[in-house]
DNA sequence: CTCGAATGATTGCAATTAGAATAGTTTGAG
DNA sequence: CTCAAACTATTCTAATTGCAATCATTCGAG
């Protein structure tokens, strides 16, 4: 016999392997998107998610990676002239990431790219809500 | 304004974030709980996969990584005596992955530590079961 | 049967990522 | 004011992961 317990377990590991799958899927698609514009699936994160200039710090949190690895990527969106450094404003430790003209036309091009063939576009409006409202409610924020 | 594919594509990417946001939290847990047992989060995740013998190209496979990343984890799990390469019966190209007793222990245990305080806690079962359905129409299996 | 293509595992190497140590800056207790 | 602790970014090193090549085996067309 199976206890309560034990199905309440084995549904959630069912459902972690799914959110991982789903995650990786995620990752793949933005990896193909990125490379056709020459850019690797972490530059392509960071160029995601530079929404507006934000601290080193900031990115890396978004990017859910070390700051040391955010320095990484960095170097190479500034080596080719879609991000800039800038002083902080208040804040002589921070830098402020900012893109160039050249990088706030690419991440546009990139996100024109990420919308098309989503993951997600099996779903309908009304499921992509729901299941918005769900994870929220486990993503510790 | 915003247009309807600009508010769609908006959501997509809000909730590209919520699953990838979810899966690090889960990486995360099985982390610390396959280091109490002095695992790494990829041979707590190989453990886990294991739910029979197989090989390792499926084990690589369920694991979402490299046949050779898999091997270097079956590695050092057999290193730990708790895996055992087994010829395959009829496939002499094949091995076959499987638990010593004290990896079967051990994988008990591991279980037993990973429902402990699920990062799906925070929803009731309906909610999972919800969320269960959503994810496997948008995930390729 | 036979040989080329495909499969499964492994190895070596390159790229990516994380973790600890460091330098400069800021903050706050006293 | 002063100084210790915290913070920000960077550097260096180690671990992890992916990719291409290789060896042994299997499959299948002819």
């Amino acid at each position: 016999m199976t206890t309560e317990r034990e199905t309440r377990a084995q549904t959630d590991r069912e459902l972690c392997g799914l959110i991982n799958g789903l995650a990786k899927q995620i990752e793949a698609h933005l990896r193909v998107r990125a490379a056709t514009l020459g850019l690797t699936a972490s530059q392509g994160a960071a160029l995601r998610e530079l929404t507006r200039p934000m601290t080193l710090r900031e990115l890396a949190e978004r990017m859910s990676c070390e700051p040391s690895n955010a320095t990484f990527v960095a170097d190479r969106l500034e080596e080719q002239g879609y991000l800039e450094r800038h002083p902080h404003p208040g804040n002589r430790r921070a830098k402020q990431l900012v893109l160039t003209p050249a990088g706030a036309e690419l991440r546009e091009r990139l996100l024109g790219l990420l919308s098309e063939d989503s993951p997600l576009a099996p779903l309908a409006s009304e499921e992509q809500d729901v299941l918005r409202r769900l994870l929220a409610r486990a993503v510790i924020r």
